[in-house]
DNA sequence: TTTAACTCTATCGATTTAGTGGGAAATTGA
DNA sequence: TCAATTTCCCACTAAATCGATAGAGTTAAA
């Protein structure tokens, strides 16, 4: 399961993804969007800014953008940045390896095989669904329709 | 990430299912195979009989048993009865369906396609997945000629 | 009736999670 | 320069979860 922040942090980006405003969009209308408190919603953007999926000014008429393109945002970069591994077990992580322990060994542990084509079947799904896929082909129209 | 409970009920029923006696596996013997404490695995092992995955026999000479051949229990089915949902949100289980609170709803929400093909994808690896492929082919016979 | 096993409930400490509060730092506009 | 606005950073709390342990009770075979 995804935590609460991940999910909020996935609504928000949404929401920055979708906005045709070239001008940084200020927390408390993302947390809006996002149906967030405000201030837990803070912390989350920071969170994405430190792992580059955001971009933020500070001052007046501050707030946050994408640090790139929606296409180029995939909904595995949003989870991984909060919540860690796609993987079910540390060792079966490609971007966190860390063997268990009073196991037998990668080898020889008859769970491991399984845990690791879980892995690349969830990271393939998330990896080739970036924010643009989200918000449909036709979401930037819908938003410049209005 | 699974629970280490997940984790070492795993482990226990791949040696459940590697074992050719007939006779059931006290919870001592199974604890040591699966490197787990033993008062620890004895609540999984309950929690396993309660989803219909073992079968247990009080008293002396008393134990487990898996409740159906190694074919027929997968590791959704282990991970669903001891973690719940494989899904990433409540919104995006077939189990456990739930709507998310403060969402616009199922077929607004920009999120809730890409968890549901998320839970697709592994649902569709770990449901497949049954004792007998995790301990291999040979497993038997490599226990059979120790 | 003894003994070896499962069953059940309660509890504990550490960690994580969700969320709040206050203030410092930066930027803009007057 | 000053005031307003906005992000940034730190500390903190309450509740839930997780991993694990203890102990009393129940069952069944020898």
């Amino acid at each position: 399961m995804l935590s609460q922040r991940a999910r909020y942090a996935l609504r928000a980006l949404c929401f920055l993804a979708g906005r045709e405003d070239p001008r940084p969009a200020a927390i408390v209308d993302i947390a809006e969007a996002s149906a967030a408190p405000r201030k837990f919603l803070e912390a989350i953007l920071l969170e994405l800014k430190r792992h580059q999926i955001l971009v933020s000014s500070r001052g007046r008429f501050g707030g946050y953008l994408l640090a790139r393109s929606p296409e180029e945002i995939s909904f595995a970069d949003v989870i991984r940045a909060l919540d860690g591994p796609l993987a079910l077990a540390p060792c079966a992580s490609k971007t966190a390896f860390r063997p268990c322990e009073a196991c037998p060994g990668i080898t020889d542990c008859p769970v491991h095989p399984a845990l690791v084509a879980a892995r690349e079947a969830v990271a393939g799904v998330l990896e080739g669904w970036s924010l643009s896929r989200a918000i449909g082909p036709l979401g930037a129209e819908i938003l410049q329709a209005k």
